[in-house]
DNA sequence: TCCATAATGGAATTTTTATTCGATATTCTG
DNA sequence: CAGAATATCGAATAAAAATTCCATTATGGA
């Protein structure tokens, strides 16, 4: 692999399409590099070679290389030029966002964008405020004292439940994921027992099947934690605990941003616990 | 002027109204640098010491004195707060989320949730930012046109594939999501045709299947949109339009806020160039 | 399989950058 | 206006960072 000797003036955009295209004839460090110059360009604008090295997986060497092997001197003349697009993005940071509310961009799809992006991050931090912690808490002990977690929440509810079961998974936790998949779901959940605990999931209009299950969990004495959106959800008087998560709407649409941060941070928090 | 003994954690913009609060009772080169700070927060996140005393017409020294005059005990621990602020580009956020949190809160899940809550906006934001508005806009003429919208997307994306199916369903666009039940995902994809369209959506590590199955649609001609983390995804050639997706992480753990929100984006744009 | 070539890891070295400190100047105070 | 307290300067020093170099390991071609 020889080096590019051509270095006239680049800037960032171009230097990013080179870092593409030569991707695939890269050795395999030079690749994990490029990779990671793409994934977290402000660490790379920010970082020091070590630090960066580091979090790349490689030699604070190789990324000299890297550096070299793209025309560059050195490193830092390299990372001048992740540096130059940290400064040039934020004098007009302003005029952006403005930019982005103005009113002939609200009807087309950046606008759509913009909007939804909007809720999501309202509902964000909306749970923010409004989640008691020690609600949150008694659930991660709840759910760290079990045995398995079965986790249930189906239609609009349902990417979060996958979600939640994927990530407790992934972190250890031992989780079952009760779905409709052969019609069986009521079934499921009548195997989880009182050393287990069962996280309901369910948003307006409450899906009758997650109550019905939910209440028969319950009645079993299965300890519940329900992630819902309103106090008057039919799943909080069959619960040990729950939890409110008010999604932000527009135009009647409303994201999951909000659940599925909370979902993220629940498996994460009952991970850490069962330590 | 003594100097302020140590403060807990600070972030830029309070450091910002404490200097322009002392700006009048600083000695005469301390105030030289306090303006030049309030002028160019760039040059001293991203400068040398010896360049920004330069460029604020003092010595390297003064820049230090300056600093531990604020309670630092250098100059680089105050310019750390510079670089935060570049880091987290979106300081309006940032700055909403910080007041949702509580000061003894950085350990503990509230402070977890906390760090998540973050990392999901910060997904968003840069999403909204960072996507070609052309592109998206390719993407929906493709999904509107489509007679059948087949979705795919495994173990992480899986939760970003179920909802973006159930928006679609919701709005009354045909659409089929491509599981693995029955281990038929295969040949799912394989009824789709060159008048229906793909959407894959896959995150590093690529889940093998993803790509398979995506590779196999896109020799039989359909379109693909693909939705993905990074211009290296084996999905990007495959595909007619790749949207990326860059989600932020905390501690290693990504959310999905940011896919999510797209993925309603998405599902309500198609919903809507239909009519 | 062996050899030539290229890539990698990691310690040693060089360069750059931050910080300290004492001499000098300035600014307040009585 | 003296004298004390503070601030500033700038060279000297310390710390941190980037880069080089070479021994070792992997890769691709005959």
């Amino acid at each position: 692999m020889e080096p590019v000797t051509v270095k006239q003036q680049r800037d960032f955009e171009t230097l990013r399409g080179e870092i593409i295209a030569r991707r695939d004839t890269l050795p395999k460090r030079l690749t994990q590099v490029a990779e990671f110059t793409l994934r977290s360009p402000d660490e790379v604008a920010l970082g020091t070679v070590a630090s960066i090295a580091e979090q790349a997986g490689v030699q604070p060497s190789t990324l000299i290389r890297f550096a070299q092997a793209f025309g560059f001197s050195g490193f830092s003349e390299l990372q001048e030029l992740f540096r130059s697009r940290l400064k040039d993005r934020w004098p007009d940071y302003s005029a952006r966002l403005k930019a982005a509310e103005t009113a002939d961009d609200e009807s087309g799809i950046s606008g759509l964008l913009h909007r939804f992006a909007e809720s999501s991050v309202n509902s964000i931090v909306g749970v923010q405020h409004a989640l008691d912690v020690k609600l949150v808490e008694r659930a991660v002990d709840l759910l760290a004292a079990a045995d398995t977690v079965h986790v249930l929440g189906l239609r609009r509810a349902f990417p979060v439940a996958t979600y939640l079961h994927y990530s407790l998974a992934k972190l250890g936790v031992k989780s079952v994921l009760v779905d409709q998949v052969g019609g069986l779901a009521g079934e499921q959940a009548a195997f989880a027992t009182a050393r287990d605990a069962l996280v309901a999931i369910s948003f307006t209009p409450y899906t009758p099947a997650t109550v019905e299950i939910t209440s028969a969990a319950h009645e079993l004495g299965v300890p519940v934690v329900a992630i819902t959106d309103s106090p008057f959800s039919p799943l909080a008087p069959k619960s040990a605990v729950w939890l409110e998560v008010a999604e932000a709407d527009f135009a009647g649409f409303r994201s999951l941003a909000a659940s599925m941060t909370l979902a993220l941070a629940l498996a994460v928090a009952v991970a850490e616990r069962r330590r």
